[in-house]
DNA sequence: AATGAATGAGTGTTCATTCAT
DNA sequence: AATGAATGAACACTCATTCAT
């Protein structure tokens, strides 16, 4: 019960200060490593940097694929929360597509995390999971209220353009940032051009 | 100079009977490998199979990706001729939708490509170039076509599309084959969708 | 000083209730746990089946060994104690062999136990001792027994017995149950073969 | 055809001759680093005192139980050729006795060897058919000629034996060498108590 | 031209032991 | 007295690449 390995990024009851230090450090630590080199950065690096040892890190998230969750957690829960926020300053066809982007935006931070996801590697097997269950809520209330609004077509599935919006937004070697964007315009198009239906 | 490895999936002259043996044997063998294991599978299960060692192999392909080139030449041929078949056949738009199905099948069937072209590593440098030079005119000239039809509007970028459906079609852990399809209907309706702007 | 980690499986006058009930909760533990994966199972096995930190562990017994030597304390002391038992029930050369197929019987259920005693750790060191002062008394009575008897002969050395008991008893990857007993028979009849000499 | 690991100790056709090297510097390595810390000693030690690469020491040895093999071939093969030796100067009960002497100071000088083989590591799974082979028969026609000379009983199973004495020699903490000769000598007597029944 | 042996850095992971809490 | 977090050396093994043969 008290043995949540992914909840670790989060300040609980009941861990000991010295435990809760290693764990700041090594999210940190964690969080630069893979904004500098991906997801799949070798694990001593992030020790290295972190200060901590190996087994510290082992101990804390025994699943690689814990650790990138903990720490996306904060930017996880900030673009999940912009949803509503989005939702409540603009009109819903817009509020959709600047979400969206800021999904997008949120993907194209982390190099390597796409590959990690389609990889087949058991290793990051609870990762889709935590995003979808992050993120299908946030973009369902959004789709839902466009469609209500006649802005676009109804049956769009809001797993399907994570997927879709996800693998799109993988940084490629050249920085063509407008390339993601366009795109998205794009899908949205798409769902425009059934509403009228 | 005169040493062209990017080109040693073609028979040229000058090139010894024996090193023609050598890069077909390669060229197959580096085929089946692909296709069980990826783009990414360790060198020797390729030489292995080939039957040569492996200095062959980095003689005539010293990038990987010369030699994943050469193994996909054909069925990019194949696959960029399909494009002035479907156009010949169908009208503008179906052929347009047709082909960036068939398109996504091809990207489909490579595992590890697409991670590959957004791993950053140098090794794989040449290969967006070699993709944009074969499929970007093929799917230019479907747009072109569409676009004065009326049909979709006339300012898509071939390169985004391409770029975008090599990223949409990596295959998932949940064979979704459905999704890739349904994501390419969605941004061929954004396509008609400015049609009549 | 006080301090005698060697007796910690005994309750003692002076041990704190608590203390008391982790030592008993770790002697229970490596019990179950020596049986199931060998005594050289790793330490956290042990104490988290006892629900005791390691450092309890270490406090009560410093040396692996010490561990080994409390958990089997009771069964070292029922296979000794069986020998006067053997003695009295059946002839000196029956309660011989009885008694040394009883003791092999208690090696083989220790998986690991004869490679430790032989792995030149001298985390081990204490263990030969140990096992030294309990069964060789109970064996050298049933030798002299059977040597006054006329059965075997009068030389037989305890501890060589026992070593080399010890050592047979180990189990092999094919479990060929036999093999130990056809074994201490024989050395039993090595042992009668000087008896008329 | 040419792909026979468990030969790699031996001088072959077709064996390049910086092959042959690295394989020689490796016996020769693995041989001292086995006599010192026995033969769980760690893989670097060997590669670095044969002053070669990890790689190269897998290339030959896949597994563990290759090198060992390939290291003890020679003394192996000249345990084994000591029998009939033996058996043409001695008479049959002798060449007996002398032989297992022979093949008990063998094992003495392979630490952990006897671990490594009751370890159940399907590392060493090859082991003991190795050793069989080679022992078995050596054995067995010793045992024919003292049985059919009445000199012990006739139903001694050679590979009991050797598993009892592979067991027995195990080098103990305390140096006893005279333990073994002991037991032998013990475990003779047993064979020849029988022989006149 | 071809071979394939050699390299050796690099990786994830384990675990006995210590010591701050 | 008890905890359990932290340590970090140690290990086997892989694999792209080079280069002697």
């Amino acid at each position: 019960m008290g043995d949540e390995p992914t909840l670790a990024g989060q300040p609980r009851q009941g861990v000991r200060a010295d435990a809760q230090r290693s764990i700041d450090a090594l999210l940190t630590a964690a969080a630069e490593v893979f904004a500098e080199d991906g997801v799949d950065a070798p694990v001593r690096q992030i020790t290295a940097k972190a200060g901590v040892g190996a087994g510290t890190l082992y101990r804390h998230f025994p699943q690689r694929s814990d650790l990138i969750a903990a720490v996306f957690r904060h930017e996880v829960d900030a673009c999940a929360a912009a949803a509503p926020t989005l939702a409540a300053r603009y009109d819903p066809l817009e509020a959709l597509t600047r979400w969206l982007q800021r999904f997008a935006g949120f993907i194209a931070t982390k190099r390597g995390l796409s590959a990690a996801l389609h990889s087949g590697d058991t290793t990051y097997d609870s990762l889709p999971g935590y995003f979808q269950q992050h993120f299908e809520p946030a973009l369902s209330a959004l789709l839902d209220s466009a469609a209500k609004a006649g802005a676009i077509r109804s049956d769009a599935d809001p797993w399907d353009l994570l997927r879709a919006i996800g693998n799109l937004a993988v940084p490629a070697a050249d920085d063509d940032s407008g390339h993601t964007q366009r795109m998205i315009a794009l899908l949205v198009d798409g769902l425009r051009f059934g509403a009228g239906a």
